[in-house]
DNA sequence: CGAAAGGCTCTTTTT
DNA sequence: GAGCCTTTCG
């Protein structure tokens, strides 16, 4: 096979700059993937590199796994070899091996964000500080700011200017100090523990750099602070450092990804070269001009050309319903239509929003009409009840340290150890500094019964004290299946499901949990838990995406990048819901909101259509929302209009006109009355537009251009005649 | 002790 | 409208 044969040149040139550090830019649809695999498929042939020294990085899951089958096609076996993951997931697992010598407990827990939540509030608790005041969410958020930069509590502590940033300083200090206590560590620890780790300890770093020869990382625009330090260690030795990446589709600034690094991916490695990847194989000329129109308004970018070969394709359709209820109908139709005419299956068909809660109204329009649809991760699988409660068991049983997951599951099902018991107890333990599950050891071989526990309360802290003793026993010698059921069963786990008005659905998770658990059965008993409760918190539901299945994708802005669909809806394209009402006074924020739609724009292959709701259900009170600045920035002979309005009530079919009223500085014009004549400006106004307009006989004139009998001239000879 | 009801806040995007 | 917390009742 050559790998070669079928890439463009600047293609070919990213795959065969092996050498060095290399930074590609590639736009939307320029197949940056197969840039990547390929140059992996080409470096372990040609250059006779063994795979496993070669490390290929990704943000999702989903994308992790969509390499690993590509390059399965590509270099068959040899691809089990490679490292192909998230930083998260690499991260994790170096951690397991190799984190000792920071003194991270190999069998340490991941919290994720309800987990942590769970800490901050005792963190808070224990600190005394007062929750209203100061809500634990932002001072999560905060923290995790810090650790995406790799500042530790005491690095805050250096530059404390406010009172927030002082409570900031304790909160993340003892909240630290609880992590540690619990021997666990949150998403951002994953990230910094190890920079931290391979810092401290050049001999594990070391071990590490003569391993990997070569870097490849994916989605570069998203990397924070953290990670572009991390992946500077790891290449530190060898230098083969391949980053790819699109600065216009940087969306992820909230998750704190810098935008510098591409910047200093420059100065840090001078001797990089760099590779442009301008065309697109993807979309219609028409989208990829409407996309641009958008993009091309961001003050901060350097404007590259993106082009294709592909057709002008049908226009870009702009439509305007009256409310949300009739912009999800009209999805409906439109791709009812599209599939009776044959031009699309269901599985051609994204919708795309900018927030999860707008997803719910299509939905049920979906359901009542009958277009089959799968929803893209609203409702996280691990994070249903059931799921986690029973991850918090498991967790518990591998690592007993985990004082929020023993709180979580001390009384789940209800086994008479009420609120007051638990606050005791872990009062106890605090004032003890030990371990939860350490103060319910003490507390239970003492012969006396502490202050404030009734003789009952203590009998069923014992109760359950038997239950997860014998259970770590098990967990010790079980396969993971069997474990999960003897929790199920031990627990009356499945009873107290029973008795749940939702109980079937919620054992069907459970069920599906246990398939999952079934896919570490290999491992044995303490190492498959062990990388079971990995992979379980490491998984994101994105990755439930099915392509194979006939039906519609509803899906975020957000989680929409990477793909790509031949029909796209982008729903909400109003002031306030795209770009959101909470960006609207920052102007970095605006710019990402605006490549959130060029990212959303540029997944369509074949046909887009921008639909807004002139009425939507917002904060549970009607809004009225003009359209969004950005269906201004399009050009408007790319486009056709659909007003949804005017067929409410006559029921007739909804009007199609070509926009007419798209009019630009310095087009000429001939009017019905005053003649020839030139436009001056024009005044975007809520559906139309205002023109200034210098007429050669007749002066300056102000006219609307969708009532004025105006007609587009194609050239000013005929003026001169 | 647990379930149910009422009142409160806050709504972006996710590894 | 939803989730979270607190209060109230059985």
């Amino acid at each position: 096979m050559d790998i070669l044969a079928d890439l463009n040149p600047p293609q070919r040139q990213a795959v065969e700059a092996v050498e060095g550090p290399l930074l590609i830019l590639a736009g939307p649809g320029s197949g940056k993937t197969r840039v990547i695999t390929h140059r992996i498929a080409h470096l372990t042939t040609i250059w006779d590199i063994k795979p496993h020294r070669i490390m290929a990085v990704t943000f999702t899951n989903k994308a992790a796994r969509e390499m690993k089958e590509r390059l399965s096609v590509l270099m068959g076996e040899r691809a089990k070899s490679l490292t192909v993951g998230t930083f998260h997931a690499i991260c994790a697992s170096i951690l397991r091996r190799d984190g000792a010598a920071a003194g991270i407990d190999p069998k340490y827990v991941i919290y994720d964000d309800a987990d942590q939540l769970a800490l901050m509030k005792r963190c808070m608790q224990e600190l005394c500080i007062d929750p209203k005041t100061h809500p634990p969410k932002p001072l999560l958020s905060a923290i995790s700011r810090a650790k995406s930069q790799l500042l530790s509590p005491g690095d805050c502590s250096l530059r404390i200017e406010s009172y927030f940033e002082e409570v900031l300083h304790r909160v993340y200090t003892h909240y630290q100090d609880l992590l540690s206590a619990n021997h666990a560590l949150d998403f951002d620890d994953l990230l910094m523990m190890t920079h931290h780790l391979f810092d401290k300890h050049p001999d594990v770093l070391s071990k590490y750099q003569s391993r990997y020869l070569h870097v490849l990382v994916d989605e570069f625009q998203d990397t924070n602070i953290t990670q572009y330090a991390l992946l500077r260690q790891f290449a530190g030795k060898h230098r083969n450092i391949c980053v790819v990446g699109d600065p216009d589709q940087s969306i992820y600034s909230w998750r704190h990804a810098d935008i510098r690094n591409i910047l200093n991916f420059g100065k840090d490695y001078s001797e990089a070269k760099t590779v442009y990847l301008e065309q697109n194989y993807r979309s219609t000329k028409g989208i990829l001009a409407a996309a641009h129109g958008v993009i091309a308004v961001n003050r901060d970018r350097i404007d590259h050309g993106l082009w294709t070969e592909n057709e002008e394709g049908s226009p870009i359709t702009i439509v305007k319903a009256p409310s949300e209820t009739s912009e999800a109908q009209f999805v409906v139709g439109e791709i009812q239509r599209l599939m009776a005419s044959g031009e699309a299956r269901a599985r051609d068909c994204a919708i795309m929003y900018r927030t999860n809660a707008q997803s719910r109204v299509v939905e049920e329009c979906f359901v009542r009409y009958g277009i089959p649809y799968q929803l893209v991760g609203s409702i996280r699988f691990y994070e249903r009840r059931e799921v986690k409660d029973m991850i918090a068991y498991l967790r518990v049983l591998h690592n007993p340290f985990d004082g929020i997951s023993l709180l979580r599951i001390i009384n789940t099902p209800a086994r008479n150890i009420g609120q007051k018991t638990v606050e005791r107890l872990s009062q106890l333990a605090q004032s003890q500094g030990v371990p939860v599950f350490v103060a319910l050891q003490r507390l239970l071989q003492s012969s006396e019964v502490p202050a404030g526990l009734t003789s009952r309360a203590v009998r069923a802290l014992e109760a359950f004290w038997e239950l997860i003793t014998q259970l770590i026993a098990e967990s010790q010698e079980m396969d993971l299946v069997d474990l999960l059921d003897a929790v199920i069963n031990k627990t009356g786990y499945q009873t107290y499901l029973d008795n749940l008005e939702d109980g079937g659905e919620r054992w069907e998770n459970l069920l599906e949990l246990r398939g999952l658990a079934n896919e570490y059965a290999a491992l044995g008993p303490a190492e498959g838990l062990a990388a079971f409760l990995e992979g379980v918190m490491l998984f994101s539901d994105t990755d439930e995406l099915d392509e194979k299945r006939d039906v519609a994708t509803l899906i975020t802005l957000h989680q929409a990048k990477g793909l790509e669909f031949p029909v796209v809806f982008i729903l909400g394209v109003e002031e306030g819901v795209l770009p959101h009402s909470r960006s609207l006074n920052d102007r970095s924020q605006m710019e990402e909101e605006r490549r959130i739609c060029y990212v959303g724009m540029t997944r369509a292959k074949k046909r887009l259509y921008l639909v807004r709701a002139t009425e939507r259900r917002l904060l549970g009170e009607m809004k009225s929302n003009p359209p969004s600045r950005y269906l201004r920035d399009i050009p408007g002979n790319l486009c056709q209009e659909i007003d949804l309005n005017w067929s409410m009530d006559t029921c007739a079919p909804p009007e199609t006109k070509q926009r007419q009223a798209e009019y630009d500085a310095g087009d000429y014009v001939r009017h019905a009355k005053f003649g020839d004549g030139v436009i001056v400006s024009c005044a975007p106004t809520r559906d139309d537009q205002e023109l200034l307009i210098a007429f050669e006989k007749v002066g300056m004139k102000k006219l609307l251009a969708s009532v004025a009998p105006l007609e587009r001239m194609s050239s000013p000879e005929l003026l001169d005649d």
